[in-house]
DNA sequence: CGACAGAGTCGAAGCGCTTCGACAACCTAT
DNA sequence: ATAGGTTGTCGAAGCGCTTCGACTCTGTCG
């Protein structure tokens, strides 16, 4: 193992003299700059990340709690967990992988230890455990996802209200007047996962406003529980032409189950999801739908990290204005029977 | 924060003494071990990562790397990857999440930074450029996938040639001859990732024993392109009557499609999906499957790894033994016509 | 009863890096 | 010419932990 030390033999300078080459925090001259780069090329050093870690009293190292369980959107998670990733090495920082096994020993495990210097934290809840601990150290982190309170806190999330909103909306707009919400598993509005339970409050509100009927169910997904799900719809409100979806292992059963019921989409219902472009578009209708923004929340997750890092950052929320994009399974309510 | 320091004198004992506590390097007397817990517990000590990793030249870290490319099994891949993060725990380890991006460059920051303690592969191509690395170092590693050569090398991976056989075994059993195999993204055969290459050789050597007619295509996944393929297939092998499927999102738009054309699961055309358990179960057919084992898999990687780490552990190749259930997707063929 | 083996504890020497203060060499403005 | 600033470099002091050798007790065996 090459150490600095034997860099600054190489190089024929000091040891100091290398860390402040690699550092950039004192200016060194051109001539020792290169000589210094060349050695360590040739000797092919690395510098030792414990060491670094000890003296700097910095790990570079960012911590990322996604969730343990697989009742939800785990494509989703997957993707944010990678441009979470991807991002942080373009800041110069490595992520460590934490899952909500531990729970908040996690958080103080990480934070009295110093293995990370900061963190990501998935799936959140309204009134989330972790919290109290987050906001008692100094240690600097971004939700991705909404608590119900954000006081001292930094959130990244898609604006599920505003989703709701706007999916009623597009319905509204056709002349939908009894829409059904396809939920998430009843188990994520158990544990007041805060996207859940925001797009429904979106979804109420707005519908109030506008008059239309509105119906929640929640959903395991899968095409059993679809069937239970959709016969319960269909005899409690006949009159449904227009649905939401939000939990994605829902929308093709739901596709498969009203094509097998003679209702055609968009003539005789619409259907609009909350779900990746992906997903959308490989249904077996090109689904109208509101795009989760994987990427973009994970990459500004990181963002919003390394400024409070860099000591620049303040606590804010930042919620991404959801989009809606027309496809081919919404169109204009069937004239009334 | 709490040192070590500051618990020895809380304490009463010297620090070295409270290291062999945390260690159990050597004996402790039991009244002196209850106090230092004691202590431990009331200042709420947690060693710090960074001196530890320097002093022990060991980080207790496991690195992970994941594919960055998104055009295939995201969701098995999640899965593989928070099983080795659990498992990990149990063992006392964490896991850094690194990904594909990098390439072999992360390999060779990661060695020489003492970053981590060793790595797992994911997504291993069949000659991966990562390998003469890792043959290279001498820091463990553990591959999930196969590649073309496994000297050196520890393996973990389902055994795709023998899923292939299976898939295969039970049509020819149900009388099928004409064969199709709906493939992964052309993208993944490209790029010689190892276990889409082994279940075609598999399919192909036991298609030949059983005197089997075998049609392969490679599909993107999602309603246009399978519809092109199937189109294909039944242009191509009009008497086509088993399908495998080893593409998770050409699965439901192939059973949407065949029901569309009036061909009846299983009674006019046998489908085998190679997938996960919960797929199998939620599609719109109960389907006849071989489960990827992704928690099995990451499970015994970091098992192997942690043996390794040891001392005790040798390379080997672990395959796993492919399991096929029968649920309703697949039915005797049907008679000649 | 003296020698000897554990058992239990301590002190000190690092691990490889960062960073602070010091200092030499040079430049500028009086 | 001199005081004062810059620029570039170095030495040394840690960061908090592990681990080795040494030491002091006990208890045990010939």
């Amino acid at each position: 193992m090459v150490t600095l030390a034997e860099v600054a033999q190489h190089a024929g300078v000091s040891a100091s003299t290398v860390s402040y080459v690699l550092s950039g925090k004192r200016s060194i001259s051109m001539g020792t700059r290169q000589r210094v780069e060349q050695s360590i090329q040739e000797l092919g050093y690395h510098p030792n990340a414990g060491a670094r870690a000890l003296a700097s009293n910095r790990s570079n190292i960012i911590a990322l709690m996604v969730p343990l369980r697989t009742d939800m959107y785990v494509p989703v998670m997957m993707e944010i967990a990678i441009a979470v990733a991807t991002s942080a090495r373009t800041h110069g920082y490595d992520v460590l992988l934490l899952t909500g096994e531990e729970g908040p020993d996690a958080v103080r495990r990480v934070t009295g230890s110093g293995l990370a210097d900061a963190m990501i934290l998935m799936d959140v809840e309204l009134d989330d455990e972790r919290l109290p601990l987050l906001r008692g150290t100094d240690q600097p982190s971004v939700l991705i996802g909404l608590p119900a309170d954000t006081s001292g806190l930094t959130c990244v999330d898609l604006d599920f209200g505003a989703t709701g909103a706007l999916c009623v909306e597009h319905l509204a707009m056709l002349g939908h007047r009894d829409i059904a919400v396809i939920g998430e598993a009843p188990a994520v509005y158990e544990r007041h996962t805060g996207f859940a339970e925001r797009t429904l409050d979106g979804l109420r509100s707005r519908s109030r406003e506008l008059g239309l009927r509105l119906l929640h169910r929640p959903c395991e997904g899968g095409y059993d529980a679809m069937a239970v799900t959709l016969a319960r719809v269909f005899d409690e409100r006949p009159d449904t032409t227009g649905f939401v979806v939000q939990n994605e292992s829902a929308v093709e059963p739901l596709l498969g189950l009203l094509r097998q019921q003679g209702r055609a989409v968009p003539e005789d219902v619409s259907v609009v999801a909350v779900c990746p472009d992906q997903v959308a578009t490989q249904a077996s209708v090109r689904l109208t739908s509101v795009a989760i923004p994987a990427q973009e929340m994970g990459r500004n997750a990181v963002e919003l990290l390394v400024a409070k890092l860099d000591g620049g950052g303040t606590d804010e929320v930042l919620l991404i204005a959801p989009e809606l994009t027309t496809r081919a399974s919404t169109g204009p309510a069937p004239a009334t029977s």
